[in-house]
DNA sequence: CATCAACTGTGATACGTTTCACCGCATGCA
DNA sequence: TGCATGCGGTGAAACGTATCACAGTTGATG
């Protein structure tokens, strides 16, 4: 493998010259600028990147945590934080954890071993031992979606609970009376707030009942097994209102139904999500659902996190919170 | 920042005792591995991985290249790809290219840098200067959906002109005679064989035509302008056979026709996706489209890096061709 | 009792950079 | 001429780890 070394006595300077040219070329004179470009490109030099993190001690790499990628809001807000993070110069590396905390803790070490520039989480189920790991590293951290959750870090986030309340208000105003809340995982920060949100909507308006379905995943999969499994049941025991987790459970949910039942939605049963990706809108039955700015999130968190970088002295924690929109489309119209 | 050092002098061992302990634990005494372990635990050591790295020269983190994120596609191969990863021990970290080869290129170029493990490479527009640069340092590389496109690097794909062939083929068989490939970047690798694929079809069959209408994304959003930029032509010059080049441009497609138009899918106009994503089948009108294999595909090609990876010499290079499969829907069945 | 192997721990070296004090030299100015 | 200034280049010292030959100790074996 050929070093700064090798090019260094190719070129007929110091290793020092050679550092130079690469990391502050204009204190190069032209000419020798000419034989080390000439050296390198002869060699097929490339810079170790290692090394050179040991010794400089900072890197340009930002570090996203997503809880999945399978669900497309995530893809989107990834999608978004790259745009920034190019614009800032800094590379975006994401990472599924694919809901597992012990996997995401891997990865988090990891990036604390890395010393990367800054790291995004977005996972909702983050444990203490990690955000501890990360606060003492002074490691620039941003939460997403995690609103109240820690007072030492900055975070952007959608107001979930108020998100979940008003989903599930909606619900009770088209007449539902048995609500089911299907993907109650509630190891995850955001599925817990919603879920407080939508138990909140519930106990404001007597004669309403909560009934809590957990799924493993959250995908359109699982969202059809969940739908499966509730048809399953008598038709006396089926919910006349369903709000789901996220937008994919609740597709995969109308899906079921429409296949395997003459239910009708809304008549029979109203459906709301969460969300609002590109594919609720296109549904079978247009999908009510909660909206979630995907730009904005993943913009301002790549914000929060250079903002933190750069400073020389820790800035005062800052939340960014974003009011959720309520979409009603036909899922649960009714009137 | 704590190093191994101030951990071997707290212990009462040397650097190369701690080491030990961190590598190879089997081979220090119980006792000593106490007082280390106390010593890591009480100053909050943690390893310098760019140090370990520039010393051992070995990586552990794959890094996956996608096109874009934003289609569900690549985030289910991407947490496909995790989690094999997961099991051989190994990390993954994901990039975006965003469209942009630019971008890519500066990705790889600092994957190769820092010595990664192996490299995915699924934009399907790497440029050939990075193909070169991965190649000449040796660096593990497999191309996803590259059929055909070199002989120096293994990969894995699905015959995209296979699949666009049958779905058109289809299309025809259906009685359409106009039809029109929409997505048409013929940059991206996977398109151009789509494209070619459909192009045969239509060539096989005398009387049909095939009109390309480029976008420039490839999600629902682009599908919706370009369904409504077809809306907004006379009606006698509509297709009456639509082949996207994804699923999410066709499910777009498909909500600007019905929502701006009283054309009827299928009757007056059929509608072929591509990649059979989990919401084609719950749209609005089920989505005839063409499958490929998520799970496979993103194990196989972490499969086919781990094998070059870990081999002592050059293996040669191979190449797994997986058959895609016409799934048919009521998008397209007309009879 | 001598020998040998297994087991622990040591210290020096190398990995490829960046950084920084320093030096020689030419230039401009009084 | 004397002196400050700035430019272009040098060489050595880190950065924090892994590795490896080697040494000391112990227990078993013949």
């Amino acid at each position: 493998m050929v070093s700064i070394r090798d090019v260094a006595s190719r070129a007929n300077v110091s290793i020092g010259t050679v550092s130079k040219y690469l990391n502050t070329p204009h204190r190069v004179a032209p000419d020798t600028k000419k034989r080390i470009g000439k050296a390198i490109k002869d060699l097929g030099y490339m810079r170790n990147e290692a090394a050179r993190q040991l010794r400089a001690g900072e890197s340009k790499t930002l570090a996203f945590v997503a809880l999945e990628l399978n669900n497309p809001f995530f893809g989107d807000v990834a999608d978004a934080m790259e745009r920034r993070a190019a614009q800032n110069g800094l590379f975006l590396f994401i990472v599924s954890s694919n809901g597992s905390p012990e996997r995401e803790g891997q990865y988090i070490e990891m990036f604390a071993q890395q010393r990367v520039y800054g790291v995004i989480l977005a996972s909702g189920m983050t444990r203490q031992r990690e955000l501890d790991l990360l606060f003492t590293r002074r490691i620039p951290t941003v939460l997403v979606d995690a609103y109240g959750k820690t007072d030492r870090f900055s975070s952007t986030s959608v107001d979930d609970f108020l998100g979940a309340e008003r989903a599930v208000t909606h619900l009770i105003e088209q007449g539902c009376r048995s609500i089911a809340f299907i993907g109650g995982e509630v190891q995850i920060h955001q599925i817990a707030e919603r879920l407080r949100g939508a138990r909140a909507a519930v106990d404001a308006h007597s004669g309403v009942r909560l009934t809590i379905i957990p799924t493993v995943e959250r995908s359109v999969r699982a969202g059809l097994a969940a739908g499966e499994h509730l048809l399953s049941k008598g038709r006396q025991d089926l919910p006349d209102g369903i709000f789901a987790a996220n937008d994919s459970l609740a597709i995969g949910i109308m899906q079921a139904i429409s296949a395997g039942s003459d239910i009708r939605i809304p008549e029979d049963i109203a459906v709301v999500g969460y969300d609002d990706i590109d594919f609720a809108a296109s549904a079978a039955v247009p999908l009510s659902t909660v909206r979630r700015p995907r730009e904005v999130f993943g913009r301002s968190a790549v914000d929060l996190v250079r903002d933190q970088a750069e400073s020389a002295e820790p800035l005062p924690v800052r939340s960014i919170v974003i009011q959720p929109e309520l979409i009603v489309r036909q899922s649960s119209r009714r009137t």
